[in-house]
DNA sequence: CCATTTTATTGTGTATACACAACAGCTCGA
DNA sequence: TCGAGCTGTTGTGTATACACAATAAAATGG
């Protein structure tokens, strides 16, 4: 079972499924589909909706599940001092 | 059209497309056909591809290809102060 | 309140990612 | 030289990722 966040994202960025759906190519009852863990989607969909929210693969897809919010956001903040060295 | 780097990678560990599809949980000849980018596969076999070689999803498959090795070591080669870090 | 948008579900059809089997060519070590 | 392992290809079968249509429920904004 592959695990996603998907609509974290989409809602994030105030979009439809319908407007994901044109992004990416494909018809919006495939986003609600994946939402939902229905479908397992091809690497290259991933690609591209990996490549509309500007983050890696594995940051929207994942084989073990996603920890909180609030865990990606405060691990992540331990490693802002790399961003720094840009 | 999605590239890979399976090829690269599994040669380079001293695999065997055999010892790959094991590894993953599919046929050997189904790692041919990724290989030769006839298949195109799902995020899940991805991941797992990807976990056994220890990158990201986005190293191993790519929509737009991928630069020469040479490039692609010579590139990475100029964020090796980021990793002093750790 | 109504109208529009968004979402959920169900159905049908098609393309393809897989499994598995078979075989042929190649390489390499004994 | 032979045999074993790796590879490439071809074929058949099945599950499922998609497209598309229809409908209904829910949410949202006027």
């Amino acid at each position: 079972m592959v695990h996603n966040q998907i609509t974290l994202f989409r809602v994030e960025r105030g979009l439809s499924r319908k407007d994901l759906a044109a992004a990416v190519g494909v018809n919006p009852q495939t986003i609600g589909f994946l939402e939902r863990g229905t479908y397992n989607p091809s690497v290259e969909l991933a690609l591209k909706l990996a490549a509309v929210f500007g983050v890696p693969v594995d940051t929207l897809f994942s084989l073990n599940g996603f920890p909180s919010l609030a865990t990606q956001i405060a691990s992540n903040a331990n490693r802002q001092k790399e961003f720094e060295d840009d």
